[in-house]
DNA sequence: CCGAATCCACCACGATACTG
DNA sequence: CAGTATCGTGGTGGATTCGG
């Protein structure tokens, strides 16, 4: 490792080597295809499985247990389990789930501001590579 | 409360059917394997080809290649070709990559405080799991 | 109602070899 | 040096079925 390694974190902090591949694991979560959406879906409070499910719309039940699993496992959501009959699970995201709201907001932010000169600039782009 | 669609944007803006998945497109990128580190690696100027692939390390040519592309056609780097021999091609961020760059500095200061957290949260969760 | 289990299609990605 | 082309593979995610 000759050249110096990257660090997404702040310019001004040091960087430790085992930190790069850390970040980005946990980045992995955050744009994966659905983490996001249900943490947006938990934002006000605690919701059910299937409430989820509706909330966020498109998701196969499969993928909602999967990531779901995810992100208890990371300790952003917690399960509450009924053992009612019919069962019944709720949801709720943890403080450091709630934490991740405002730095993922911001993001959500900087997408919604910039659609329009994305959306525009791939336009461009696909115009560019459909005449070859 | 009745569940309806999911804005991933700031909580007081509207809200639009189509936005949520557009801005989904976009936290896609940011969140793919190599995007951020290519992002941060520009962070200070224009940089070659092989320049970038030593600074990240890791990537083979082909995804170096394929994920310049991708932030191209998004308009957040541009790509220079000097018809030398041998060739020459350097990358820059945009306005708009550069912009960029403060909501990923955020989202990965935010993962850097709270790795020990979320690591300590897994492997407490692995425990239990492997126990079963 | 919640979720586990199975099957399967797809494509993301790496490795390698070749070109201008 | 900066790509492109091709192949092989593991993982991701949807559809479906079963169970408690």
């Amino acid at each position: 490792m000759k050249p110096e390694h990257i660090d997404v974190t702040a310019p001004s902090g040091g960087h430790l080597p085992g930190n790069c591949q850390a970040v980005s694991s946990i980045l992995a979560r955050i744009g994966d295809k659905w983490s996001v959406l249900i943490i947006m879906a938990l934002g006000d409070g605690s919701r059910r499985f299937n409430e989820i499910k509706r909330m966020v719309g498109g998701i196969s039940q499969r993928m909602l247990t999967l990531t779901l699993r995810g992100l208890e496992r990371d300790g952003l959501v917690t399960r509450t389990v009924f053992p009612t009959i019919p069962p019944r699970v709720d949801y709720e995201l943890t403080d450091l789930g709630r934490s991740l709201r405002k730095p993922v907001e911001t993001l959500g932010a900087w997408a919604f501001e910039h659609l329009p000169e994305i959306q525009s600039a791939r336009e461009q782009f696909d115009r560019n590579a459909t005449g070859v």
